[in-house]
RNA sequence: GCCUCUAUAGUCAAGCGGUCAAGACGUCGCCCUCUCACGGCGAAGACCAGGGUUCGAUUCCCUGUAGAGGUGCCA
């Protein structure tokens, strides 16, 4: 039989990472079984419907390069696709499991149930329907629909023995029946809810595997019963973990909690948005590369077999297996995203490199007074992502305040007078070099210094920090002084040995 | 509170009764070196606790603890 996996969100927001996740598992498990993936809009609660939100859905899958066989905007054999639109499916499953003593109508208010809820609440009991309409007979339940009585419809839930399913990652999961509660199947706006939804969209078009949120753990047990109900095979569960974030324990102020131990006390939670946690186009906006995005978030929550940790989409979909999926949550690192991209990017091309760059670079700089072919070569073995290329280039454009014991070196032997000397010196002889080529430049002042007599670092540390500012910098006093241009690197130099004596 | 799930270093994780308990990120040290990166070499660092089962438990079972999820006319 052909596998077919499909990705549920509701319109309600952006694609944050652990979407984007489930969304690739559930992508790579149909192509690694040759079937289709399909793209389900879940939006039966309207009040909740984002505008925009479903374009965002469209952009996000297209730019992961998570291609849907079967979707709202593509087509296919089974739509709808969008849950809204298939409105009218619903009902008449819903009459089938009345028939069949499974669901029933329901007139209670909501008002009376919120009042129960309180109340079950206060006493510390959880919260269950007391099936007060279940006993309602036949010929009231009609008059009071004939009647025009706002009603739902619920899901009849035996009182004993146990209800269970089986999941790839979890294996068998089994609940007593008198903990569920008789949930609403179709709301009173004659829209089903997730619970019904979901049983009669994944069976009506044909899902082999439903992959989802670990938050329906303890549902699928309900949603296996209503499977039962209709005589109908349930598809293979897998239920994936969401993924988390370590954060600190805020006050209403905002400020940390502090424990005993006068650390903040932290705790984890879900990727949130809401919470300042980058979505997936937060990442792509600040300069990650798509494929070590993908292949980092592939990696957390799943493990291959052998050593090898770069995988490409495509290989990916070859090697994807359910058996590498972990069962605890895992935390997101930004750490170890950033470390991944780093090198994605060292793996680019040169030229790739300098075209992903310029945006950025142009933030600050002017590729007509700047080298950015050189600057590039620098600049690619020290960027995690492209968002941190204007800060690490400013220098460039505007010469920073700095102090002057950004001179005193100990390991370089540099000291304020052995700046001094050496600034002068190099002073002397950069005005006589016409040159400016950094192989050149190179050539003459390792002459001056071996003349000199003096250590490399008693020359070259104080006349980077002399033309750049900075005790750190992409580059060698060479490269910075190619850069810079022979007027600029001698205005810098005269400026800074000015403040030096 | 009740129900479900989970538990290997700071993080991601391998392991699936017998291992000196992989690997990666991060951290630290050394080398390279005019800085920072890159690169190379090396180090520290873990089986939540207590009971079982077994010749032998990180691995199987139970209890506790901790964390997560659920407990909606949300999904």
């Amino acid at each position: 039989m052909e596998v077919r996996t499909r990705f549920a969100p509701s319109p309600t927001g952006y694609m944050h990472l652990g979407n984007l996740r489930s969304a690739l598992y559930t992508y790579l498990w149909a192509r690694k079984n040759g079937g289709k993936f399909i793209l389900r809009i879940e939006d039966t609660d309207q009040e909740r419907e984002v505008p925009g939100a479903v374009e965002k859905i469209y952009a996000s899958l297209n730019v992961a390069g998570l291609k849907y066989d079967e979707g709202p905007d593509v087509g296919g054999d089974y739509g709808p696709y969008v849950q809204s639109q298939r409105k009218d499916m619903y009902l008449p499953y819903a009459k089938q499991l009345i028939e069949s003593g499974h669901a029933y109508y329901c007139f209670c208010t909501k008002e009376r149930l919120d009042e129960a809820r309180a109340e079950a609440e206060k006493k510390g009991e959880t919260f269950k329907y007391d099936k007060k309409c279940l006993h309602l007979s036949k010929e009231e339940v009609q008059a009071r629909l004939d009647a025009g009585e706002p009603y739902v419809i619920r899901q009849n839930i035996p009182l004993e023995g146990k209800a269970g399913f089986d999941d790839v990652i979890y294996g068998h999961v089994e609940v007593d029946c008198a903990t569920l509660d008789d949930n609403v199947l179709i709301k009173a706006d004659g829209l089903p809810t997730y619970n019904f939804a979901n049983v009669i969209d994944d069976h009506t078009m044909c899902i082999t595997h439903v992959m989802r949120g670990n938050e329906y753990l303890s549902s699928a047990p309900k949603y296996n019963l209503l499977y039962e109900a209709f005589g109908w095979k349930p598809p293979v569960y897998v239920h994936l973990t969401p993924v988390m974030c370590r954060d600190v324990q805020k006050d209403e102020n905002g400020q940390p909690i502090l424990g005993e131990d006068g650390q903040p006390v932290e705790y984890v939670r879900k990727l949130s948005k809401r919470k300042g946690d980058p979505t997936f186009e937060d990442l792509l906006s600040r300069g990650y590369l798509v494929e070590a995005v993908i292949n980092y978030m592939t990696l957390l929550g799943w493990s291959p077999k052998g050593e090898e940790e770069f995988f490409s989409l495509s290989e990916l979909e070859k090697l994807f297996d359910l058996e590498g999926l972990s069962k605890s949550p895992s935390i997101f690192d930004m750490q170890k995203m950033n470390w991944f991209n780093a090198e994605y990017i060292r793996r680019l091309s040169p030229e790739k490199y300098l075209e992903m760059a310029r945006p950025w670079l142009d933030q600050v700089l002017s590729e007509e007074k700047f080298d950015y072919r050189r600057l590039c070569e620098l600049l690619q073995s020290r960027t995690e992502y492209f968002a941190q290329l204007p800060d690490m280039v400013r220098f460039l454009k505007d010469m920073p305040d700095f102090p002057n014991d950004f001179y005193v070196n100990k390991k370089q032997k540099s000291t304020l007078e052995s700046s001094v000397s050496a600034l002068k010196e190099a002073k002397e002889l950069l005005e006589t070099v016409t040159d400016w080529s950094e192989s050149n430049l190179h050539d003459v002042v390792m002459e001056k210094i071996a003349s000199l007599g003096i250590k490399n670092g008693q020359m070259l540390w104080p006349l980077r920090i002399a033309v750049s500012g900075q005790q750190n910098t992409p580059g060698g006093a060479f490269e910075i002084m190619y850069l810079l241009g022979r007027s600029e690197t001698l205005a810098r130099l005269n400026a800074s040995l000015e403040r030096l004596v």
